[in-house]
DNA sequence: GTATGGCCTGATACACTGTATCATACTACA
DNA sequence: TGTAGTATGATACAGTGTATCAGGCCATAC
């Protein structure tokens, strides 16, 4: 049993089943392609999923530190490699941090909606964004091959409250 | 006269008219709004728009050197929070880089074109993205307050040649 | 004309984020 | 087993950004 599992999420949810499911989804995943989910990219992806917030490589990486080893950072980055390379992770450029997906099985670039007061961050993968970005380039004679769309504001939750 | 005003930028313009107009423009701003372009911040302004690419903070920093002094990394990132504030600059999250702005007039975010090729960067300010982006976050119960949209892809001339 | 307060810059030190490189260990497969 | 490929450990360093205090400049008030 995980630290998540100890309590529950400010948004009300069972968070440890978020996890549990993420963790699930991965393996199965992992399996289908042949790579390889080893104990720490299982781990990392673990305290990615420790929150609806993005994480620091920094934090995982004090995370890891389990008193006996203190890994160093390029375990983690390239930990972070792997499951950003297979969609498990996002990255969150405007705040160089990173957010698990729950939806990996297709690799995409979704849109985050950054909430700046809770810092949750949920993941809205809209393919009517995805087709006006794409067009309204074109009609600029650009070719778009990746998509960064990261949305600041204010989450139905602290709106509301 | 300005390094750019040497010689002409690669997509064939005559770039010491962008970069005149530029800094002709934020200055009649700032008087306008009463903000002081100071002679440094001017003169990072300037740095900013040597080309169309991104400019990292250090490569400003790099520049300013004189001879006599070399000012420390705070002397740029002041001056370059200046000009963001006043929506002369754009900071291209993906990159950490600072992108000159060709219509400071009315604060805003844009979205921002990213050749991988080449590595300049146009800014398409369309309201039909920004509009589909606050519609669809909207109908998640989000209420957008700014916005951070980076494609990368093939620019027009890059493709052609 | 000087005094005062606010803004701008200088300067030092440090924090945070990410990578290059080489060495070691593990795994799968022949 | 042996071997090639992959994963991790470990050291060092590069790149990006900030906290903090001190000094300088300028406008306004008196």
């Amino acid at each position: 049993m995980t630290d998540a599992a100890l309590h529950i999420h400010p948004t009300g949810h069972d968070h440890a089943a978020c996890v549990d499911e993420a963790l699930e989804t991965a393996e199965t995943l992992c399996v289908e392609r042949g790579a390889r989910l080893t104990p720490l990219r299982r781990r990392v992806l673990e305290l990615v999923w420790s929150s609806h917030r993005p994480v620091g490589a920094y934090d995982i990486l004090g995370k890891l530190d389990d008193g006996a080893r203190k890994p160093a950072p390029p375990t983690v980055y390239r930990a972070l490699d792997f499951l950003i390379e297979h969609g498990l992770v996002h990255r969150i450029e405007s705040m160089n941090a990173y957010l698990g997906c729950n939806h990996p099985e297709q690799s995409h670039t979704g849109q985050f909606l950054i909430c700046r007061e809770c810092g949750n961050v949920t993941e809205m993968d809209d393919e009517d964004v995805r087709q006006t970005l794409r067009r309204r380039a074109a009609e600029k004679g650009f070719e778009v091959r990746s998509q960064t769309v990261e949305l600041v504001g204010l989450c139905a939750n602290c709106k509301a409250g």
